[in-house]
DNA sequence: TGCGAATATGTCATATTTGATATATTCTCT
DNA sequence: AGAGAATATATCAAATATGACATATTCGCA
């Protein structure tokens, strides 16, 4: 995780500290950041595989389009909580989940 | 959610008595807490292995003795946000995150 | 190119989650 | 059994997440 993926999380609206180590964030928090991304991600490609619009969802799940389009961008403000359930009424699987969150994954502990 | 599971839940301490027959909760909702009701187990297990009460762990990861107890009860007033954020800190990486989500899940996909 | 649909971005009132605090209950020893 | 630590439960003000909405931007395609 270097320079392109701090652009990502900085356009993504994260705010990162500016020169340290893993861009000034502590392993914690890089570690829930990534997870949440990848959960993000995934949603996105499971919404489209079942061809919904952000609309479509959002009826789906009682949210709205912005909020939708803020958990795919994986906006600081929504929580994965949020993602979870989204990912869970589009059909994914814990299981599902759990491979979405290893595949994010780096390096482990 | 049967008998191996539920084995596996109990012996972490947890008084289960059946997940998916939860009355009148959607598919949805109980894979839901069922994720969370993991990720709650887990954390208890790892704060013990760390032999760490849970005033210990509340000051780790600021928070406060009665939030660690309601996250390990699976208390509906703490987010999986919250919980994933002190296995983080515990030392627990996305990977064992993950492993932890599909031990609890049920049904594949 | 232009038009319409999809998606992104920003704000706001409301709802939920949070840490703190107090207190009750349950464990763990001797 | 009794003391002290650990954990559970309840409540509350403050912080954060939420859906709704308005609007801007980007996309797909004829």
């Amino acid at each position: 995780m270097h320079k392109s993926k701090q652009k990502k999380l900085e356009a993504s609206g994260w705010k990162v500290g500016s020169t340290d180590d893993f861009l000034g964030l502590t392993p914690d928090e890089s570690a829930y950041i990534e997870m949440k991304l990848a959960l993000s991600s995934s949603l996105r490609q499971r919404r489209r595989q079942n061809k919904l619009s952000q609309t479509d969802l959002a009826r789906l799940v009682h949210s709205s389009q912005s909020r939708i389009a803020k958990m795919e961008a994986g906006d600081p403000s929504v929580s994965i909580d949020l993602i979870m359930k989204s990912l869970l009424a589009l059909g994914a699987s814990p299981k599902d989940v759990a491979k979405t969150i290893s595949s994010g994954a780096s390096h482990a502990a």
